[in-house]
DNA sequence: TTATAGAGTTCAAAAATTGAACTAAATGGG
DNA sequence: CCCATTTAGTTCAATTTTTGAACTCTATAA
């Protein structure tokens, strides 16, 4: 997670891959996400990352806020916990998860449903328009980029 | 972008991942997204990637599928061009840019404006219920996985 | 209380990335 | 058409990351 080069583009997105850009961090994020609080080896055992670097890469991950280390009841063990800026990474991963599935290559891949909790109907990552909620198409998007030189 | 590892488990967004989730695949293709065709000098001045690794990442996005090697009308040269698997990522990166903007730490952010291009009007990355395109607030967001044992 | 599991740490080897210099083809100006 | 410059890379040593395996030091369980 190197902050030389694209952290000083002040664009948004540099930013957000500045603290997620590595090949880890969104997959322990994703793990946080969809396994609820995890330990240690659970992460360990189910990304198959190496040890130190997993060390590594949760504490950088407390100290962005994006996990908590929260104690478990009843011992002296914690786990890590999605905190709020977490659970506002879950679109960009399930938006992710979409385009993963459109554009599959391994035929064997798993179908992630996103459902609406409390009724159950299957949900999607789209574009709306802020004012009435009205659907927008991906063709129609245009991006106007305030406080710039030239660079994205 | 090694192969190793998290590229095993049949999950969408560990395959997404192993496509895009190096340190400068995503910034290559936001720019490629938000400048248009783009060559590839441009690029490595815009990034400050070193010039090898450039020419493997635009490699490997050409073999992908996600750029194309597009001729410069009237010359020899050529630039890499969003094809659209490219464009299909436009939605998570900037649900990744709305994302920086909320918990953004550099207060001299760019702000990105997401409009509706035959509009204007303002757009926001949402969870949509497919069947009436009613909003569905974040919090209320269940994923549900298909043909899995026991991992993410 | 003793064995085992959990959560790391240490460190050498391997892999990825950088940075700087070097090429060869394409283009532009005279 | 010729020469200087730009473009799009390539090469390669030095640095930085990441891995993998072994080790340590609590907790917990029997």
């Amino acid at each position: 997670m190197s902050t030389t080069n694209y952290q000083k583009h002040h664009c948004p997105i540099a930013q957000a891959l500045a603290e997620l850009g590595d090949q880890w961090t969104l997959l322990i994020v994703r793990d946080a996400l969809i396994a609820g609080p995890r330990r240690f080896n659970e992460f360990q055992e189910s990304l198959g990352i190496s040890r130190n670097l997993l060390t590594l890469r949760l504490a950088q991950l407390c100290a962005s806020g994006i996990l908590e280390r929260v104690p478990i009841t009843d011992t002296k063990r914690h786990a890590y916990a999605p905190t709020q800026k977490c659970r506002d990474l879950q679109i960009v991963i399930l938006a992710m998860a979409e385009w993963g599935e459109k554009w599959r290559t391994d035929p064997d891949i798993h179908h992630l449903e996103i459902l609406e909790k409390s009724t159950g109907r299957p949900v999607t990552v789209q574009y709306i328009q802020t004012e009435d909620g009205k659907i927008v198409d991906p063709d129609n998007i245009e991006v106007v980029r305030h406080g710039i030189s030239n660079e994205p």
